[in-house]
DNA sequence: GATGAATGAGTCTTCATTCAT
DNA sequence: CATGAATGAAGACTCATTCAT
């Protein structure tokens, strides 16, 4: 097998773990246990236990990242209308999520808990959500799209809030499984609950 | 020093522990030398360590359950207009989460990453926070102030997702403190939000 | 058992087994098994199997130079002859290091071999033993009672290795075990060989 | 690259590590690295690695009597003058020794703190040393040049010792490298020290 | 009730050695 | 012969829990 597909798998099996057990309760005897490798074959593509979290979530932010450069690049931004950019935003924001409802469950429950590097590197992915949100807005209103006198700040928190919780309730376990009309579906509704209160009418 | 106070005495500094190094990274012994305490005593008062979050998760639910109830005597629900009854409600979660940032911190963001029962007290929270507000809806539209046509289980994780990473990013750590004031201006941020897209305009 | 007796109680089979077995061939479990405690109360007195090496060595020092000082305290420096001072010096020696033939096996056979501080700790002693040898040596020059055109730094390794191959070669292992005579006659045959070279004849 | 060059290469590297960092410090992992083999290949030159240890020091042994060997076809024994014959010695040793620090480290100061068979082998190089004065002494006397009364054992393990920490301490490193001149002044002190006591004079 | 020394099961991590390619 | 990925036995250390005083 070559190295990349076995750190691969070592991370697979990783993910589904943490995603179950929480990173405390699963054991490095659980993973290989799981991933059918000896305890020592860990130890060849990760420094320790702590660096299998970290490389899960730096993969994550590649992806969500490249996602968003790629998703952008499809829609052309002088013809768009703010409610469209924005469902489509929310629409993709989903789509990773669902893709994907271990590495969901991970991003979006395991905050404190989690000690030192661990928990930076979760928290730096609520962060850039949130800077994401507040530059749209920022830019909303400079195009006379949104309303001056909202507090972008919050707003941001309150949307992040309410896509991260929706996306843990409705992708967070593998039964309620969701598809592409789901989505379509939820991002139409949530859409419905912000957009009256953020955009001007015209 | 009597039973419930040196009781009440582990349960502030294990609170201010877990908060600040989360479950597993904060030991026993961490506990009892801030206290001050011998490390058997917690084993008196405590079937173990579990036991100590549980309790700590379990008195908040008091609390939190005496102050709606309390709240709620305080107005006349025949009189109360439906956007004031939801101000009301929010202000009333957000000052119990302010009242308390070390709690907040271990509530709203301690998830997975708790194995076993520690992770159920914790979701128990989350679904009576969702059910309390599914149930507001419910009267609402049964009073023909809310909109028919909304999703009542989605809204309500918008709204739960919204209110609880407000109360998270505003009262979770200590600098960034928020007085009575801030409390009623948020509370009306948020009322700006989702009011508009909720209630049946008259 | 109080604790400075549990200390030296884990000291003690430390010592033993370090000597008979080196100190990568000894393991914690060889420690606990023979002092008949537990694995982890060898940690409570211990940060690690370094520290009980190196307090073991920093103990050794403490008595040596103890051991300097009070037997230095015994003679009478205006009137003692050199040869006899010489010969004060190499029996101080040769009785501490009989007197523990284990911690003799340690300190003057382990340098290499170990690593980082432990390495440290062994050649300090070395160094002080030469240290003194040439402070001596210095002091008879001063008095013209030792030889002007002496190379000191390295009469005082000569005199070193000497003195320390034959405590290891006599007293390092418990079978040729020597008395107080035993000492006396090395003490002579060691300045027999030595003196001539060193003193000037009066 | 051929069998023997490749064997060659490991030894080298090998025992430069070994005289730094010493035995259990040294992984394999850092002499294949140094010497830019694969892992494997070391197990096809040596058993383990002791084995890599042991063929080091049987090496040195087999260096140290062929050049014993060699040196003392170069004298006379009818002719040479016993001072002159134990000078001869002596340099030869010291030659040996300043010829190769690392090894000198190693063979000088690594005694216990390994275990088995290392030890012994170590311990044999020192054992010969040491009889090889003592039958050296045992000539001078049977020749009427050394002084009857001696403690042949006891002056044995001094000489022993007295030369080889010289040798650790002016070789044991690279900085204070020493050259033939340098040799030559040191053998001339040691004996100056050594011959008062040993050699009848005439 | 309070104490804190002692316990030992449980975990991570290391590293010499093997073996299929 | 050379390679280096895989192995897994072994060892250090942690820490919740107990219990004699």
């Amino acid at each position: 097998m070559k190295a990349d597909e076995r750190k691969k798998l070592i991370l697979e099996h990783a993910k589904r773990l943490f995603s179950r057990k929480g990173y405390y309760d699963t054991q490095i005897s659980d993973i290989v246990n799981e991933a059918k490798i000896a305890r020592g074959t860990v130890y060849q593509y990760f420094k320790n236990k702590d660096d299998i979290f970290i490389t899960l979530i730096k993969n994550f932010y590649q992806d969500w990242e490249a996602n968003i450069s790629i998703e952008m690049h499809k829609i052309d931004m002088s013809k768009i209308n703010p409610v469209d950019y924005m469902s489509f935003r929310v629409k993709n924001t989903l789509q990773l999520l669902a893709s994907d409802p271990d590495l969901c469950n991970i991003v979006l429950r395991m905050g404190i808990g989690l000690s030192g590097e661990l928990e930076t590197s979760i928290k730096r992915f609520e962060k850039k959500i949130h800077n994401l949100i507040v530059n749209d807005l920022k830019l909303g209103i400079r195009n006379h799209h949104v309303r001056r006198d909202l507090n972008i700040d919050m707003t941001s928190h309150l949307i992040t809030g309410a896509l991260l919780r929706t996306a843990l309730a409705f992708f967070g376990n593998r039964r309620n499984r969701k598809d592409g009309n789901d989505i379509e579906k939820m991002t139409r509704e949530i859409i419905a609950i912000f957009a009256p209160a953020i955009f001007i009418k015209k």
